[in-house]
DNA sequence: GAGAAGG
DNA sequence: CTGCCCTTCTC
């Protein structure tokens, strides 16, 4: 079992134990123990049993509960807990916004048993009836629960990924003893790496379709029931699965026409004729356009582009010469900057890393205090000697305060090699102020980078709203870059944005904001959205070498 | 742990 | 209605 499993089942087991009235000293105690496992750099498994009372925030009792766990998977503990707790109750704890606290109340005094009742209060007004609720609160559930709606059967890319290549996997195997030269593709928002996933689409195109959709009954993967002029499954967690089958000679027109959105596939067929067509490329050439990429096909402007033969050629992984925004144990990352940093060079041979701990104002996440800046600065330069040429740059995430303001001084501030400033407080601003708080940050002159724009989390939260054009001006006139944040909740700078940032000469960074080594691996999905935005190599900042982004950091400081 | 929002 | 204090929530 992997700590985030522990971490997630002891989180649970407090919140039930809170919403129970249980000693509110044993409730501490297991929150406190979630966040502990939450943050080891070690997986707790590897550990003789007899030693896991040792970590730090983990007693007798806890350790208890952990083996339990460990050796049958469940926690008698916690599935009483459930027994005892409406299913929908539980469910309420996803809601963001609410708490233990306000849910207790919801439940006891107004007997309220799921989300769905939930939302029918709020609709009646009856929630304002309770003791520390108002119109106001009753409003943000009310938010908050159709988001988490809206939500139902949707997915993060990165959510969907593995299951998607192993279901890949098992088609190809399963196509060759049913259809030996049938072909087969992912389509759909997958294939145009959508940051959002509803329905993951597959093409076969196969020589003997009945023979295809007889096994189809027995594909045990996945059940298919055919529909109209498709089979359709849902996995277990909710996501719906939609296979085209179609003749072999027709594949490719099939794989394009399920690949782009909807006004993209029509525009281009238009241009192209009805085939036959052995290839997408030929489509494309039929269509006296350049070969679109899937990732670009949204009837964005690819059209236009691709008539001119002035598409972008998109950037790659590959193309990533180092990884700015990232946390280490100084804050609250799981590995050390020294971990971090070795990761990054015999790993993943990169050329250098951007260190960019929490600010003072987390304090939170441990956020670096004057003092403490220092103190990093000097390991750093330390690790610098000892990795070289490998190099790691001094950054910090400096928050963005309420007014626009950073939150240390020019002295400070100058002591880094850059600066990744982003909104972490108060993040309920209505467009305009949001706007003129991002606008007074980036004109702040030692800002290098405008972390995470919006604060938007996929699926979970909407960001603040903001100006976007106004924002994207301010970093092209203050030489701002714009980062796209990796992390497959965020990926913000949308990429529906990020042509228009190209356009004005805005550079753009896909960064990970790893907390612990495995978290560079989310550049990988940063770089699948910053492909569908269009970002080439010449206009990305880490994949600069060594040499240049540091001469970049030191012509910008030059500047200042 | 601090700051904001709501009541 | 405002000023104040308390609770809840978020990062």
């Amino acid at each position: 079992m992997e700590n985030k499993t522990i971490a997630r089942t002891l989180r649970l087991l407090s919140q039930l134990m809170e919403l129970h009235e249980e000693n509110p000293f044993k409730i501490k105690s297991v929150a406190n123990a979630y966040f502990k496992v939450d943050k080891l750099p070690f997986a707790i498994k590897d550990k003789p049993l007899d030693e896991i009372d040792q970590i730090e925030g983990i007693g007798k009792g806890l350790a208890t509960k952990i083996i339990e766990l460990l050796q049958t998977g469940t926690l008698k503990e916690l599935n009483d807990f459930i027994e005892k707790t409406p299913e929908g109750v539980v469910e309420m704890l996803a809601i963001k916004g609410i708490g233990p606290k306000k849910i207790f109340i919801i439940w006891r005094t107004l007997g309220i048993e799921s989300i769905g009742e939930l939302y029918y209060a709020c609709n009646e007004n009856r929630l304002i009836e309770a003791k520390g609720f108002g119109l106001k609160t009753q409003e943000e559930i009310k938010k908050a629960i159709e988001f988490k709606l809206a939500a139902n059967g949707r997915f993060l890319y990165a959510q969907v990924e593995s299951f998607a290549n192993s279901l890949f996997t098992q088609f190809s195997e399963w196509l060759i003893k049913v259809d030996l030269h049938a072909s087969l593709g992912f389509a759909g928002q997958y294939r145009r790496c959508c940051e959002i996933i509803d329905e993951l689409e597959i093409v076969i195109g196969g020589e003997n379709l009945i023979n295809i959709t007889e096994s189809l009954n027995a594909f045990e993967p996945v059940s298919f029931i055919q529909a109209e002029d498709s089979f359709i499954a849902t996995t277990e967690a909710g996501l719906r699965i939609k296979l085209h089958l179609v003749e072999k000679s027709s594949f490719y027109l099939e794989w394009f026409k399920q690949t782009g959105n909807a006004e993209h596939v029509e525009k281009v067929l238009k241009l192209a004729g009805s085939g036959p067509f052995t290839t997408e490329n030929e489509i494309y050439s039929k269509a006296g356009l350049a070969f679109i990429e899937p990732e670009l096909r949204e009837d964005f402007d690819e059209i236009e582009l691709a008539k001119a033969n002035k598409l972008p050629s998109l950037i790659t992984y590959a193309d990533l010469k180092g990884s700015l925004h990232n946390h280490s144990t100084w804050s609250d990352g799981v590995h050390t900057l020294e971990e971090m940093a070795v990761y990054c060079k015999d790993t993943l041979k990169l050329e250098y890393l951007g260190i960019c701990d929490h600010s003072k104002t987390a304090v939170y996440a441990k956020g670096l205090n004057e003092q403490r800046v220092f103190g990093q600065h000097q390991e750093i330069d330390e690790l610098n000697k000892k990795l070289a040429p490998f190099k790691i740059f001094k950054g910090i995430e400096s928050d963005i305060l309420s007014d626009g303001s950073l939150d240390y001084s020019d002295d400070i501030l100058k002591a880094f090699d850059f600066v990744v400033a982003s909104v972490h407080s108060n993040l309920r601003m209505d467009e305009q102020k949001a706007t003129t708080r991002l606008l007074k940050a980036i004109e702040n002159p030692y800002t290098t980078i405008l972390g995470h724009p919006t604060g938007r989390l996929l699926l979970s939260r909407a960001g603040y709203p903001i100006d976007y054009k106004k924002v994207i001006d301010a970093c092209a006139a203050n030489q701002v870059v714009i980062e796209i944040n990796a992390n497959p909740l965020r990926l913000d700078l949308d990429w529906r944005w990020h042509r228009y940032a190209l356009e004005k000469g805005v550079l753009l960074s896909v960064n990970p904001d790893a907390h612990r080594t495995e978290g560079f691996r989310d550049m990988h999905y940063g770089i699948l959205v910053a492909r569908k935005g269009g970002l080439s190599v010449d206009k990305c900042l880490n994949a600069l070498s060594v040499e240049e982004i540091s001469s970049y950091f030191n012509n910008r400081a030059k500047a200042i």
